[in-house]
DNA sequence: CATGAATGAGAATTCATTCAT
DNA sequence: AATGAATGAATTCTCATTCAT
């Protein structure tokens, strides 16, 4: 009984995803990918019709596997401070086991990708800032936090996130994934938030 | 009368800057280097033995400019916070205006560049960690910090200032550079400082 | 009661010729030929054992067409001229509608076809200068021809011919179908035909 | 004292004639043009930005040799049917000697190549076709020639040098090359010419 | 010192063909 | 009989680097 083709389509996604964060877009070889994908060349184009919409596809599955899981952790009834403490835990452990992906985010992200698809990136890529943005909305309404443009702060905690994640990846043994945390909640939190919150 | 060595190599690196900032390293191309620099393909040969050695002047001088410019400003007699504003301030401006080389960062750091060079970039980063590192000890020593692992600490800072200053290179219209830096310092200071200080 | 196998074969074939006319033997896509003809890639396989022999079955069915064509003219009893003018009609008819077919002509004869499918390929195409030429030896045995050598008269029938329907295919607006046969004729008929004949 | 640059061009277009007439656009390969041209693959690169650009310049200068050389001839003073014969002549011999990238003709034209080239080949065609229809409608002003359409007497022509030449590369041993136009010259003749001329 | 034409290793992509179901 | 997912050899094109002038 063979592997299905949606678990081959799955394998190559996983690869893939390796791939391109490891080495960013232009600098992934197709070859490797399929060679870690223990597929041919062809297959990874039979699924996906250009390293362009592999590359798309990546990132898409990175960037919604993510919110999916940072949506769980919202429907859970906390105190705001034990609330984001969980959504940046959760957020920094995904991106550092199976979605290293998102580490493909300011850069790389211009030249050298067919239109149609750079702009499909954006697009999600704008959904994830405007998810992340409409959180830190609600907060300043609620007065949890301070009135800082939310869109900078977005990418304020966006950037904070991906330096310390991407340094702990390549350094695995210089921290712990809780002291990652704990610093990123620590900044974020003393950074962002008003004092008196609940 | 025509122009000096010294005149060339610093068209070139000047050239190069910009070419490396907007492309990364892979993408950028040598041909678009020689022709921003306004010589031939082998001047750019004859001046820096490969594209590798070049991409290593270039950041190298970036940041040592930066690191200068911050240095300047340290040594000025203020109250912490302001000096803490200025440096941040002063990082800001020079990443936006000439050395981008920074955001040259996180990324492209792995493949395709010789070990040699690898490690000559490595070094200036680590330098440049270290110096960022050595700043927040001091204010750690002197009680003006949070007590957070220094090295991480670190990163953050670096994280956020690219993280902002990487969204207002592409889109300089939405926000300006004094919000930008104030929302930096606003909450760098918040998250990274303790309640009273000078 | 789903269609049968001769019925999946003819439809195959069909497919092929307007696929293989439109673009040549190098050009066409066995995809596309699966798809017009609406069957899977695979059912091209199991009917015919390669693209070179799928090609030769196109050719040979195309040119029997048109001889078969030929001949049922022929056989009508009429004087020289009517008979001629008959043959380039039909021929020109044949070729513009169903047999696009053979204007893979002088071209795409060469390389990357299997050598025992091009001696096939070369043996219909051989036949059909043979039918002509024989045409024309016997004109001339009559004393209707001017006294040409056969074989190069032969080819350039075909190659008026081929160049005015071509001509026709890519530009169906610009003449009639019945100013290319009238063209046709008159040239070959005065070119071809001595002044005294029935 | 190596060749000059023009010198390699010069190469590299006469080794494509060949290999773009014996195989067409699509079936010839930059690694036998390469090889036959005797420079590496990547100088056809330097040279020439395309396969269909150096496709295009093939083609152009093939043609724009021989109506050069048909203009040469047209400017003699003679009558015209030996002017006529003169035309044809210089023609067939050219077509047969260097200029064999004729042959890609109504063949190949379509599918495969960018459409500015497309353009371009398209725009010499024109030229080229124009270019015999003038002196077609001059010679039936002058009442010379049949009063047939110009356009599909023109193409007619190309069709028989096109067919006759083509057969006589691809066997030169069948006729001789004075066989070939005294044929294509008698049906033209006749064909085309009414019978009093001077 | 400077140049830019020439090179060739390397990468993305295509497509006829195979074969397990 | 029929299918279509999988394959990999073959091909176009890129670009850092070299070297004769």
């Amino acid at each position: 009984m063979s592997e299905s083709h949606d678990q081959k389509k799955e394998k190559i996604i996983k690869a893939a995803g390796i791939v391109f964060s490891q080495k960013g877009f232009h600098q992934a070889k197709m070859d490797e990918i399929a060679e870690r994908a223990q597929v041919a060349k062809g297959t990874l184009y039979y699924n996906y019709a250009s390293k362009s919409k592999l590359f798309a596809a990546t990132v898409t599955q990175g960037l919604n596997q993510i919110m999916d899981a940072i949506e769980d952790k919202l429907e859970s009834d906390l105190p705001f401070l034990e609330h984001f403490h969980g959504i940046v835990s959760t957020t920094i452990r995904l991106y550092v086991t199976n979605g290293e992906v998102t580490r493909i985010w300011a850069n790389e992200m211009s030249s050298g990708i067919d239109d149609e698809v750079l702009v499909e990136i954006r697009t999600v890529r704008k959904k994830f800032n405007t998810f992340i943005e409409d959180r830190l909305k609600y907060g300043q309404e609620k007065g949890y936090l301070r009135p800082l443009p939310p869109r900078l702060s977005g990418m304020a905690i966006i950037g904070i996130i991906d330096a310390l994640c991407s340094h702990y990846l390549e350094n695995p043994d210089q921290d712990t994934i809780e002291e990652v945390i704990e610093t990123v909640f620590t900044i974020l939190s003393a950074g962002l938030a008003l004092t008196k919150i609940p």
